[in-house]
DNA sequence: TAAAGATATGTCAAATATGATATATTATCA
DNA sequence: TGATAATATATCATATTTGACATATCTTTA
């Protein structure tokens, strides 16, 4: 990962490590950071394709319109948890999921 | 999922929504479930393959060995964040992942 | 263009997950 | 067997994530 998109991370609010401070992140911190990125672009494809509004998905998962662009924008606040609740209330199956990681 | 399988998720301190109660788990519920203990059973099986304990793992993640038990046993306390966080720690690769929740 | 609809951002009290600690239970092996 | 190492369970103060709300910034369309 470059200095830029470290920059545009930390800008959206990411903080990381202080030993990775020159050195960028570590692969942990990284893959970690992609895969959550992986589900939230796959979460907006999937409540587009399905003609849904932020606030119609927000009502499915009890949640709220703001979580729900927070979940899509890849705020760091929002846990993988919700992410991947937000991904089966959708109907998408474990597999999907799976693909959609690996992708 | 079977009331007896339901059972033992329960007593084990899962909570269902009171829907459920006599349908048995929703399509996602289960698939969260199924999710979770799948990666819980990839960290187990992780950690020995590496030869370390509870403890060292523990270290390794920056917890405690209570909360790797808890990750491995699938204690209903314990987040997907937290499984995969491990997991990345040693060394699993966003696809290894996927493999995981696949298979 | 302006109005309406949709999405993004900021904040916060309440809910949930956390590491730490203590202690119980289960394996291992002398 | 009993001692020691490893794992499991319980509890709790602290930290993080949550839905809700207010409001700002796009986007669409009339």
């Amino acid at each position: 990962m470059n200095k830029q998109k470290k920059n545009k991370l930390e800008k959206k609010g990411w903080k990381f490590g202080s030993a990775e401070e020159f050195l960028g992140l570590s692969e942990e911190e990284s893959a970690y950071i992609e895969l959550k990125m992986k589900l939230s672009a796959n979460l907006r494809k999937l409540r587009t394709e399905q003609k849904l509004t932020q606030v119609e998905l927000a009502k499915v998962i009890k949640s709220s319109q703001s979580r729900v662009a927070k979940l899509e924008t890849g705020d760091p606040s929002v846990s993988l948890d919700l992410l991947i609740r937000s991904l089966l209330a959708l109907g998408t199956s474990n597999k999907d999921i799976a693909r959609a990681i690996s992708s």
